[in-house]
RNA sequence: GGCGCGGUAGCCAAGUGGUAAGGCCGAGGACUGCAAAUCCUUUAUCGUCGGUUCGAUUCCGACCCGCGCCUCCA
């Protein structure tokens, strides 16, 4: 049963299925990089690299490819501001990026292709419209796309065309461009941006002179060129992009080449924080390195952000953030009650994290049915849940949890959840706060508890915590 | 105004025409010198009002409330 997934533009659930012999091609809209990500944006990435997951997890051989918008009216405008060239400026922002997603656990794209790498191909295919009468060139030295020349523009977001608006103006509701009164239409959207004085460096020839291009061509041409022409499986973004990004990729790429640029589109809802959209004025727009300054772990961070269904806004909150440190706390000892009967160190369980093969579920078919089943984590969470509670540990001898060790590490896999991984990194406890755990033990053996108690508020005061153990103790950060 | 989504326990969040997964928090118990950690147990009738049905949280209708997109946006 392959797995099933809802699709926007039929509004169905449909089966994700590459043609024979062929890579699944995975196509998303990648971020913008003129700054830190967002968690908002690193929930559609997160998702998306969920469902990579899966399909390998299925068995399919997906060829993901993921874009760099490093040229845009955000990066020109940054790299203005900051002084440093375009080209420097979006470099630091893509590694920023990068270290975030590795720190996330996010699977990299098989190709990662750059729009200011592809200026070319974007031009070659405006001319290619403008060949069709699908585009035309203002007298300024724009082009743009005539959507009334597309008939199924807006079909899917069900937007009629007479219902559009402008597609001209930017947030602060001003003309995006001098000669906005020589388009034909209002609903009509830049191909190619002639050049501008606030643009700075930022330019190139073109047929219709010195300029840029527009945004939403970017992505028609890395398509067509990462993909060789063929048709994408599948198609990835917030939602927020489905009107007008991914209506205008459509228009662009199927009056270019006729034929269809997608057969699924995947679109994730909305991060919310604290019930609220989130936004710097509201003071509620994290990135990760913010989380991470309150201590808490990448690996809840991905947690949190894919607990919830991707078709549900989630509300994000700290208090999410506790809810999934203590979740993985959870698992990290279902883990190593598994591990206990293997003999196996924690280290060892990375080596059951594998796309491993669905025929092994076992237990946890309950879990991989709800992913997939569109993608549902929330319930193959709850599922996994399920197994955790029923302690399957007591009763399985070694051959048995390694059987169940597979089958739990293929899940991880799937969801991209790596466990034992703070406990790795803060193993350097201080040399006073050692002694001082060893004189409370002492203190506590000659019961001298009040001496022990001391001490012990006193570690917990620098941050420590004690956990006795029948034989001795641990010091851990609280 | 157009298109779309949602209202489930203190919080987050699945799901189903036959009396509601899971996580967190809280509470009770075990353990402990007392704690912490851990383990066990435990907390809802599903926005409101009608309708269909033997039976609805789940289907239909109306209403109320919240949210997203329609403009750069994951």
């Amino acid at each position: 049963m392959p797995i099933q997934l809802y699709d926007t533009h039929s509004r169905s659930l449909r089966p994700l299925e590459a043609e024979a012999n062929q890579p699944f091609r995975f196509y998303c809209c990648g971020p913008t990089v003129y700054g830190p990500a967002h968690i908002g944006n690193f929930r559609t990435f997160l998702l998306q690299d969920t469902l990579r997951r899966c399909l390998e997890v299925d068995g399919q051989a997906v060829q993901h490819v993921r874009n760099l918008t490093d040229v845009d009216d955000k990066t020109i405008k940054g790299a203005i501001q900051s002084g440093l060239s375009l080209k420097a400026f979006t470099h630091q922002w893509t590694e920023k990026f990068h270290a975030d997603c590795e720190a996330l656990n996010c699977l990299p794209p098989h190709e990662e292709p750059s729009a200011v790498e592809h200026i070319p191909q974007q031009i070659a295919l405006i001319q290619q419209l403008i060949e069709k009468d699908h585009a035309y060139a203002t007298e300024g030295g724009s082009v743009y796309f005539r959507v009334s020349s597309f008939e199924n523009y807006g079909s899917l977001s069900r937007l009629k065309e007479r219902e559009l608006k402008s597609q001209s103006n930017n947030s602060a509701g001003q003309p995006n461009d001098a000669d906005e009164y020589t388009r034909e239409a209002v609903s009509d959207f830049a191909l190619w941006k002639c050049r501008k004085e606030e643009d700075g460096d930022n330019f190139w020839s073109s047929p219709w002179g010195e300029g840029r291009p527009g945004w939403h061509v970017e992505c028609s041409a890395m398509i067509e060129s990462s993909f060789g022409g063929a048709i994408l499986d599948l198609h990835g973004g917030g939602v927020d992009l489905c009107f007008p990004h991914h209506e205008n990729e459509i228009a662009q790429s199927e009056c270019a080449h006729g034929r269809p640029l997608c057969k699924h589109w995947f679109h994730s809802a909305h991060l919310m924080v604290d019930g609220a959209k989130m936004s710097k004025s509201l003071g509620n727009l994290y990135t990760l390195d913010d989380l991470c300054a309150k201590s808490f772990s990448p690996m809840a961070v991905r947690y949190a952000l894919i607990a919830g269904s991707y078709r549900q806004q989630l509300n994000f909150t700290i208090e999410t953030l506790h809810a999934a440190e203590s979740a993985l706390a959870k698992l990290e000892r279902f883990a190593s009650s598994l591990l206990d009967k293997t003999a196996e160190p924690s280290s060892a369980l990375e080596h059951y994290i594998q796309p491993g093969n669905p025929e092994s579920f076992d237990r946890f078919s309950k879990a991989w049915e709800a992913l997939s089943n569109n993608l549902n984590t929330s319930a193959a969470l709850g599922a996994l849940f399920g197994v955790v509670g029923s302690n399957p540990a007591s009763t399985l001898d070694a051959p048995g949890a390694r059987r169940t060790l597979t089958a739990f590490g293929t899940l991880l896999y799937a969801l991209g959840i790596k466990l034992f991984t703070k406990k790795n990194t803060e193993l350097n406890i201080p040399e006073d706060v050692r002694a001082m755990g060893q004189e409370r033990w002492e203190a506590k053996q000659a019961r001298k508890y009040e001496r022990a108690d001391d001490l012990r508020n006193a570690l917990l005061e620098k941050g420590w915590a004690i956990k006795d153990k029948p034989d001795g103790f641990e010091i851990e950060p609280k």
